[in-house]
DNA sequence: CTATAAATATACCAATCGGTATAATTTTTC
DNA sequence: GAAAAATTATACCGATTGGTATATTTATAG
């Protein structure tokens, strides 16, 4: 690995809590300069403006996510276990790999939709990802007899993930991880009736 | 109602909606003064700061969606009509009556919860006042034996607020308003299951 | 209708914004 | 180890940021 694919890193590495917590309108240059130690020239050197780092460090605080969630996944057997992956890693202490600043879909999301097309896409595109991976899952349970047979997998897995989306979005506004965690009560339950 | 009133409301009138789809930090001055017609002189002499016209901003979408929700919810008998409500609303042609930019508290929620303690504290006592409403109907519902009475009102309120707020948020960054259609027919679901 | 008070516009402020040309410094290649 | 290439720092750019002092206009009270 060069040099500069080194630092584009460390850049990403240091700013992706920065744009996850403060989004990309409320993060500045100066943020990044801090945060890294950089100078604008250095940094500038390695992204061409501001939208290459914010949607560097989306992908990089998605990444992150997910290999932590994929990685619990792999932990479990049955696939109505797996779906609850989520709903159980709420209010954990979070490890390290958990990026900073809360589910970066959405801390995204609602700024970009309005504001920032590239940026809304990423978000997006992890949407459906998340949606898809969901449906696989569930018609294989359906295949395992885990599952009911009459599931509408992709009405489940769309219900599934507004339920946690929700659930993180309440904890977060309010301040209050009980809140959460009654919510991921609920979801478990609904995947136990699927 | 004094000159200096009626400027006030009609500032807030104007930039609300520009708030709602930008956020607190994407909102400048100058897309107030645009978006009014007025200057900085005229503007600052009726708000103290940014902040003042962001928080009266809120309120002014809140009251707006708040008023035009009652006011369907009055239209309908029964407890689980009222709580399906907001389910119906959703993809509906809004009227005018509806924010520009969409729900408020998804909008302001994420942004303020890391940057601005003020506005994340009026989204959270709007999160808090949503929640105790669903409970006093979800209690009456159980007094009218409408609703089960082992059902835990608290939990199905913060339930309920996490459905619609996760149908609102993934239908809103994908574009694909039938995927909020599809949470909010579980959401039904859910209501008539109580 | 006038005097006074209130509201709005003008003109300005320092600071910061995102971004860049160029110089200095490292890496890398030979 | 020298030369070439790549990377990082310096110094600067015009534009915009949030905010304010003051002048001007507009409402209001008598």
């Amino acid at each position: 690995m060069s040099k500069a694919e080194k630092t584009k890193e460390f850049i990403v590495e240091k700013t992706a809590p920065i744009f996850n917590k403060k989004g990309f309108a409320g993060t500045s240059l100066s943020d990044m300069t801090e945060a890294t130690g950089l100078t604008k020239g250095s940094i500038y050197g390695n992204f061409a403006n501001k939208d290459e780092v914010a949607l560097a460090s989306f992908d990089y605080n998605l990444r992150k996510m997910r290999s932590f969630i994929y990685a619990e996944e792999e932990k479990v057997e049955t696939i109505k276990e797996k779906l609850m992956v989520r709903t159980r890693l709420f209010g954990k202490e979070r490890p390290l790999a958990y990026p900073e600043g809360g589910c970066p879909l959405l801390n995204t999301g609602p700024e970009a939709d309005d504001t920032h097309p590239a940026l809304r896409a990423r978000v997006a595109d992890a949407i459906e990802r998340w949606k898809e991976r969901t449906i696989s899952m569930i018609e294989e349970g359906i295949r395992n007899k885990e599952i009911s047979p009459d599931t509408d997998a992709e009405q489940a897995a769309l219900t599934l993930i507004s339920m946690i989306q929700g659930a993180i979005f309440v904890a977060r506004t309010t301040g209050k991880l009980e809140y959460g965690k009654r919510v991921m009560e609920s979801t478990r339950k609904y995947i136990e009736s699927l």
